[in-house]
DNA sequence: CCAATTTGCTTGCATCTTGCAAGTAAAAAC
DNA sequence: GTTTTTACTTGCAAGATGCAAGCAAATTGG
């Protein structure tokens, strides 16, 4: 459920909405994170870019309350885990075209999301 | 030609790099307008966002500066217009994918980068 | 079972980025 | 040739980010 929108939005333009959720230089990095099976927080801060810690709670928060990630508790565990949620999975073309103009037009750039598998 | 990164970059990750260039509020919607055709500078102004003249000079500068975007003067005028380079048309499944999400799961969304045609 | 380590955060603070409102000189329109 | 528009720049307040600590609960290791 996507709450009622926290952030006033700007139009309602779909672009530009989703740049209101997703537009800054973490949250779909957490995402990648996300996809590429990475569930506890510990793991999120050791990708390459080094995240601050709370830069990645607040992300994780945010994704939350938007419906694309879920926290879950494994069965006889306190210590919570991430997953997408279906909203989360469907950012994937997205993370792959973005991913693939990088790869294209940076130099330097080294794929890492898996082609086709995880 | 992408000159030297200017940002220093957080890892060789192609999306984080995009990132780097493309990841905040503004950018990728000065992309869309350029997409939509607009090419000088009031018209980015005009669009419902409401961007501000500075960061509509700083981005507008930044896309340049990555090769994205180009600065011309038409025959006979003064005034400067914009288009998009082959780089930047490249980000164009990008741009539709994010607001393909946008308008599936953010209600009250309405599409306007037009399906086919421009 | 108990000590040591790890995890999942929060807090504080300096710094960078945004947003808003004016201001301005050159260009274009009338 | 006077009015309007255009394409910016500047200044400042407010918000976001980055970094380093700090900390209690959870987990690990012996």
């Amino acid at each position: 459920m996507p709450s009622p929108p926290t952030t006033p939005r700007r139009s309602c333009c779909p672009l530009a909405c989703s740049l209101d959720i997703l537009g800054d230089r973490w949250t779909l990095l957490v995402l990648r994170d996300l996809f590429r099976g990475v569930d506890r927080y510990s793991g999120f801060t050791r990708s390459p870019e080094g995240i601050a810690t709370n830069i990645l709670a607040q992300r994780l928060d945010a994704l939350i309350e938007h419906g694309i990630a879920e926290r879950f508790v494994p069965e006889g565990k306190k210590h919570p885990r991430y997953r997408l949620t279906q909203r989360g999975r469907d950012l994937e073309p997205t993370l792959r075209a973005l991913a693939a103009w990088g790869l294209q037009h940076i130099p330097g750039t080294e794929a890492r999301l898996a082609p086709k598998d995880g």
